[in-house]
DNA sequence: CCTTAACTTCACAAATTTCTGAAAGAAGCG
DNA sequence: CGCTTCTTTCAGAAATTTGTGAAGTTAAGG
């Protein structure tokens, strides 16, 4: 009952891709840099081609282009190049992608920015200041607790998973 | 230099209204519920009328009526009514807003239904599934630490702010 | 009960977003 | 250097999303 190891049940992979995406989706991603990631963390060695994620995707050239753009802006996705080839490559880092993830912290920091912004404008002994004033607070415990959760995160890691080579 | 306690510098809160909105768009909500949630949050008593909101974000009806309908189902906005008046009136609860917005949760709940299936389509001992179970474990880790953070940050905010009859 | 005020739903028009094919732009390799 | 292979950019067609007006629904108050 095992599998060939090559193309084992592309079908069950590929509808996990869509699945994924779909969840991506709703989180607010768009669509393709959705797809193209959940393709790239389903692919075993972690790492695709544009061609092969064009193939597997059925998407023009275009949108693989797009997507990754997208992705290596956010961090999600590194950009490879083999050395002596007009390939690129691109990889999600197993851990990098997550770190990145929680990297809403460049979000957040607007946030904080916009509200400071709002303390000022309504004056900070206002009601509504008041109200802003305290979320604003809690922002910015949330950054910080962010930091260091992310540090007991590898720590964990490293304990359940090994120090891999990565 | 005191101002008029009424309508205190209109503008300058019409825009951070826009301004705060706009963030939350970019951070993937919708831009009607964006622009509502922010003109409740710019509120005094952090409360408005389904008419005032209408007539502060130039909308129709329509549109708050489907601006609220989203903030309450992800919990960010309390509907009230007030006893005998049909006026439905739209609460933040300053505390209850931010909890709700750490119910990404529920999503966070989703994207591990989507990796735990992914781990079983691929195979937990080939390399993208041990990434993904890896990715998973993340994921967990997480929502245990939200959890614990949140009970640090009311233990904050009550000494901070003072406990307040809310 | 009937009237009337308020909210919701629905169909559609407008605006925006998304993806493609085609052309232009890099970069290895002969 | 020029050929070839791969990637990016761009303009536009198609699909989706968004917000409105108008009709429908609910419930308060006479």
């Amino acid at each position: 009952m095992t599998e060939t190891a090559g193309d084992r049940d592309t079908e069950a992979v590929s509808k996990f891709v869509e699945s994924f995406a779909a969840q991506l989706v709703e989180a607010g991603m768009q669509r393709m840099p959705a797809r193209v990631f959940a393709a790239l963390l389903s692919s075993d060695e972690g790492v695709l081609t544009s061609a092969e994620l064009g193939e597997r995707l059925q998407i023009s050239p275009a949108a693989v282009s797009g997507a990754v753009r997208y992705l290596t802006m956010t961090h999600m996705v590194a950009r490879e190049r083999e050395p002596g080839s007009r390939r690129e490559r691109y990889r999600v880092h197993g851990d990098q992608w997550y770190e990145a993830l929680t990297n809403r912290e460049a979000v957040i920091k607007r946030w904080e920015a916009a509200l400071r912004e709002g303390v000022a404008s309504l004056g900070p002994d206002t009601p509504a200041g008041r109200r802003m004033a305290e979320t604003l607070a809690f922002f910015e415990f949330v950054d910080e607790e962010i930091v260091k959760m992310m540090e007991r995160w590898r720590d964990r890691r490293d304990k359940q998973f090994g120090d891999v080579p990565r």
